[in-house]
DNA sequence: CGGTGGCTTGACGGCGCTCAATTCATGTGG
DNA sequence: CCACATGAATTGAGCGCCGTCAAGCCACCG
């Protein structure tokens, strides 16, 4: 079952993207699509590790469980995403989607192979693997801010970002991919106070609600402003 | 300036340590040693990335300056651990010695080199950041627990964990490589509620602190049970 | 129609931030 | 060796943000 990476949305961002036309085709022979929709789990925490994908569409949460039995949101993933621990006999988290998500999903064992003739895709997982620590440390930038006000306007900053097709502007429109809870969980905050916060950022007039997941950035100025990115 | 790998303190747990004798002798060819005490800095942030080390002794702190001005520490580098963002044309975080620290550093052309023509040495280095990455999230999950004490007892067990020579068990005493100000912005608290916290800990008997920077766990348990690690 | 899950809004209290004073540790010059 | 300066750490007092608890709203669905 041969992957069509010709019209694979992310063929020129994703990992295997530094492969020749024929390297990927090999690849591919390996590979297979997997649909998840919102709530479907991908890796459970504790499963042996021996699988790994690549995110085409949709939105994944990678999250554990602690002690108290509360979920903890660590990571999200966008597409052209890379997920699996090659490295570990069992996966340390759980792998969510959120939303209807498309993946191609390898096997590691072949991925591993294909590692080892591919140094270029062994280099392109490297460098999404630090994009991805680059991604966690601007989320750990995020949580230690002190106010709400501040780590939820950064919050939607970085989501409009993540929903624009075009890398240097954020999107107007978008619809959150989380639930309250999952931004709450995310930010380490309450339900309550991510919805005090949005509803005062719409009654000061910087974003306009849509329904309970849309969100229309009204004046971006000022929210780049309360968030006050340095990056 | 060929180095010592034979007597290396890390020499089985870096990165390099997949490669051949023969290989990491060509390898250590091209590196240098460098010692730096605290508060010296390794990279700048915005200076152009062109070389990365890897940690032999003492620990680093890497950190973001925000747009108000406030350094915000971002994760903590360990003997073994490996810095050096090889896919940017700027490195994003400084870099600083927490302490006397003693660093083996490569040119970013002869490490990039030396990916292409060991592929078990790409591997290693992909293990090595995602190990990063677990530590970030592990970090994130720290920071965003909710009350001031599981913060500080997370942290006083992961770094008794890091000052131990087992990998198993805690150090029970160690000196904090960090100050009040640097636990305190770790953490995302004060540094008044660090100061009161670690007062509060000896008052109730679960550690005894030595100096400013000694502490010493007289109560492992309690101190697990209060930051109920699941890892 | 009632039930369910997600979201919003209000009242209240506590944890931690702010501001401020004091103590402690360290190093420097007389 | 002491006096002093300097910076870090500790401790206290007061207040504000946000967590907790609770009630109500809305959309969706059986």
């Amino acid at each position: 079952m041969s992957l069509a990476c010709a019209t694979c949305p992310v063929r020129d961002r994703a990992a295997c993207s530094v492969l020749s036309e024929a390297d990927r085709d090999t690849l591919s022979k390996s590979g297979r699509h997997v649909d998840l929709k919102r709530g479907d789990t991908l890796f459970h925490a504790g499963d042996e590790g021996n699988a790994c994908a690549t995110l085409l569409t949709g939105a994944l949460k990678v999250t554990r469980i602690d002690s108290e039995g509360n979920e903890r949101i660590l990571a999200l993933i966008h597409p052209a995403g890379f997920i699996g621990e090659l490295f570990r006999p069992f996966s340390d988290y759980d792998v969510v989607a959120l939303g209807e998500s498309r993946l191609c999903l390898f096997g590691r064992g072949d991925m591993e192979n294909a590692l080892d003739q591919h140094p270029a895709l062994a280099r392109a997982l490297l460098r999404r693997a630090q994009e991805d620590l680059h991604a966690s440390r601007e989320l750990l930038a995020m949580a230690g801010k002190n106010s709400a006000e501040e780590k939820i306007a950064t919050l939607i900053m970085a989501l409009a970002q993540a929903a624009s097709d075009s890398p240097c502007h954020p999107a107007q429109r978008f619809e959150l991919p989380l639930t309250r809870g999952e931004i709450a969980n995310l930010l380490g905050v309450t339900i309550e106070t991510v919805s005090r916060q949005l509803s005062k950022l719409e009654k000061t007039g910087v974003i306009v609600k849509n329904g309970s997941r849309g969100i229309e950035i009204v004046d971006p100025a000022r929210l780049r402003f309360m968030s006050d990115l340095s990056s």
